[in-house]
DNA sequence: GTCCAGGTCGCGC
DNA sequence: GCGCGACATGGA
């Protein structure tokens, strides 16, 4: 028997529910889900205690008045510690307690097309776990989008935990899920390709405890060695972890790869090819917010075309 | 069949 | 520090 919870978050206008959803492709990785014509964010969340929630997160109000509703279908109570986990997840998920108005004032001051961000863009979707995150990010090196969500989805269904008597809902699976099984059974379950053992490295070196990720989602490290921390991983390079400091809420460094550079050669450089110390030079004058800046530059052309 | 994707690793220089 | 080939997998 399956029960209904409803929580509320009231974040701190301007608050854009459906851009946070939906600017980025992030709402497509499995367990997360969008149901564009509702609005509404489904994710199959596995709480410490064990119990696997289904979350839909929508939002009621305004863009100046926002409250986010969250959902949670379960089984038997949900205790009052569960209820603040999942209320801490969603916040994670959609930034409610990033402050982005250095980044507004920017904005404001080129105007134009820039206007539009301050009302409440610029929370890009995350995971609750950084683990999660560091799995989504290893999978988008070196494929196409297509690639990234067929493996995702392979782990999730593979690994995943199950609610209640339904299958076809699943967690993201746990570190020690995937490193409960032999590398051979892990290499045979799942289609990663060369990524296998990346993934399956990760999972075992945060089993054991050999790594903190978790640590790393609320450190003060500034992001120079935050980077430098992330890219120990293996899978980890350059443009990953650029996207894991955006993903953590730093957004200083610019994800370089094969669309920054085709993007900004259009755009900037009359379709020349740049190098990448020049390419990244266009976005200087942002400081501290470059990647958003990068972000909505080419959401704009997106948006338009 | 060939090429390559929102790259990264390990090697040699 | 920098260039280069290898790397799994599937779609174009």
């Amino acid at each position: 028997m399956n029960n209904r919870s409803r929580l509320t978050i009231i974040p701190t206008p301007p608050f854009d529910f459906r851009s946070t959803a939906y600017s980025s492709g992030w709402a497509e990785l499995a367990p997360t889900s969008w149901d564009e014509e509702r609005g509404v964010v489904r994710r199959v969340e596995h709480l410490g205690t064990g119990k696997i929630v289904i979350l839909d997160i929508s939002h009621k109000g305004t863009i100046e008045d926002p409250t986010i509703e969250i959902i949670t279908t379960h089984q038997g109570k949900l205790t009052r510690d569960e209820q603040s986990e999942i209320q801490a997840s969603v916040n994670y998920m959609l930034r409610v307690d990033e402050d982005l108005s250095e980044f507004y004032t920017l904005c404001r001051q080129r105007g134009g097309y820039w206007l539009k961000v301050t009302s409440g863009k610029g929370r890009l979707l995350r995971s609750p776990s950084l683990f999660e995150d560091v799995v989504k990010t290893i999978c988008t090196t070196n494929i196409q989008w297509g690639g990234t969500k067929r493996m995702v989805n392979e782990l999730v269904n593979v690994y995943g935990k199950t609610f209640p008597d339904d299958p076809s809902l699943r967690a993201f699976p746990t570190p020690t899920a995937i490193a409960s099984v032999s590398p051979q059974n892990f290499a045979d379950s799942v289609r990663l390709g060369y990524r296998t053992e990346y993934v399956y490295q990760l999972a075992q070196r945060i089993t054991s405890g050999e790594l903190d990720l978790e640590g790393l989602q609320n450190t003060d490290l500034p992001t120079p060695e935050l980077k430098k921390e992330l890219l120990v991983i293996k899978g980890i390079g350059n443009y990953a972890a650029a996207t894991l400091l955006m993903l953590i809420g730093r957004y200083d460094e610019l994800a370089v790869d094969t669309a920054f550079r085709q993007f900004v050669s259009k755009k900037y450089f009359a379709g020349e090819r740049p190098t990448d110390a020049e390419a990244q030079a266009i976005y200087a004058e942002w400081g501290e917010w470059k990647y958003l800046a990068y972000w909505f530059d080419i959401w704009q052309e997106f948006t338009n075309a």
